[in-house]
DNA sequence: GAGACACTTTGATCCAGCGCAAACCGCGGC
DNA sequence: GCCGCGGTTTGCGCTGGATCAAAGTGTCTC
């Protein structure tokens, strides 16, 4: 294992506040892993050994139900941390994380947390913001789910997609990573025949362009009138 | 405002590990409310001027479409903080939250949270833990929403709400406040209407007993087996 | 550059659950 | 003890999307 530079990780939202020093000191207990393209970073159900932060690449977030079902719980992006079951009083993942494109990611042992958590106070309640955010984030899906039909959830889960990870380009907006119908149909609890339809739908009226796993947003205003229900004449 | 005994929150989740001086402290500190039926004890978009702990009673946590739809976040039962915003770096409630009965809550001024959490880190840690513990719920009803046909959500929901403030009764197990088919249906993301088929063909089939704004699992197991996708014979 | 595999499109059918409408209580108030 | 209101039941028709099926198409391998 070569020796982490603190560039790595300053400025990044959980280690704001800390000094140089700092950030040497926590460096020095994580380990740096390359995670190959659908290989697991950690396992739902697995004992959380470890909490992570992303470096490089994009993490999906998997719950998988008894029956085999999947849903995506969210995509990880660069600068985030993820499976920190252990800052929530929680021994074992409640996700699985898996590998959208090759990878890098910082690892720290998980019974690290309480000790790094005391040591840097601005290191926890950065965490604890996030966690929130999530909390919100969650809550915000649950009343999407509940109330809208599938349209406007597949609208809303590709906005969020293009603001998390959007790269522009000259056709649009583009998602920055391999995504299949099927990830969105696990994105929005539906199935990726309805994907499709909406998609090539949209295409016909200028809203996206899409292909094989690639998805570009070319009228991101116009989705989002869509996404709040308000149809658009035509 | 009269004093508070320390023995309204002593053995409570969040202030398990505190000395009886460090509970005296806290609870100058609070403010004790009376809320009445049906009236708010904290409002959506409102400033989060203060965060609570439900003393007695049963508190319902609402959040409001744009288009006037509401969804029943959670249920509050007694011993439980509500409102706590100012943990997660928010500065506005993110829902309201309803009496669902006549209520006695506890309320600390908002901005003394980052005072009460340093001096009392058992107090943190534990309203973190509580944090997660909803993120999860939270994630695990995206996944019911998302998988779940309609029955096995409202059959979830009904072992959710026993589990909780469940009574027993000589008839089964009574959820301890008034609840209509509304306001299950605004749980699971259906209309009261199927609420109400779901019930009587429960009923029917010996499962509950309902009436006004009242629901009694009678067989919480074989409800459990309906909630799993396990259909019973008969 | 041929073949194979994984992803996508498109068609046809079906049904769970919604929306609408109307009747039906149970309970509190006067 | 009657009235009225808020909650509940029930019927019926309709439709958004799921399911099933099969035919395209982009991309990687050898």
């Amino acid at each position: 294992m070569s020796r982490l530079d603190r560039s790595l990780i300053t400025g990044l939202p959980p280690f704001q506040g800390m000094t140089p020093a700092d950030l040497d000191r926590v460096l020095q207990q994580a380990r740096s892993l390359r995670i190959a393209k659908d290989q697991t970073v950690f396992e739902q159900e697995g004992e959380a050994h470890s909490f992570f932060l992303l470096l490089d690449g994009h993490v999906r977030v998997v719950k998988t139900t008894p029956d085999g079902q999947q849903v995506i719980v969210r995509y990880i992006s660069p600068g985030e941390l993820m499976g920190i079951a252990h800052a929530l009083g929680r021994t074992t993942y409640p996700a699985s994380a898996v590998a959208a494109v090759d990878c890098v990611v910082l690892a720290w042992p998980g019974n690290l947390w309480p000790d790094l958590a005391g040591s840097f106070p601005s290191f926890a309640t950065g965490t604890y913001k996030t966690v929130g955010a999530r909390l919100q984030e969650a809550q915000a899906r649950v009343v999407e789910l509940a109330t809208e039909q599938v349209e406007q959830r597949v609208a809303h889960a590709l906005l969020r997609l293009v603001k998390q990870t959007g790269r522009k380009t000259e056709e649009g907006i583009l998602i920055d990573f391999p995504i299949s119908r099927q990830d969105i149909a696990e994105m929005t609890g539906t199935t990726l025949h309805t994907v499709s339809r909406l998609l090539t739908a949209w295409e016909e009226r200028g809203l996206v362009k899409s292909g094989r796993q690639k998805v570009t947003v070319v009228e991101p205003h116009r989705l989002f009138a869509l996404a709040e229900g308000r149809a658009e004449k035509g």
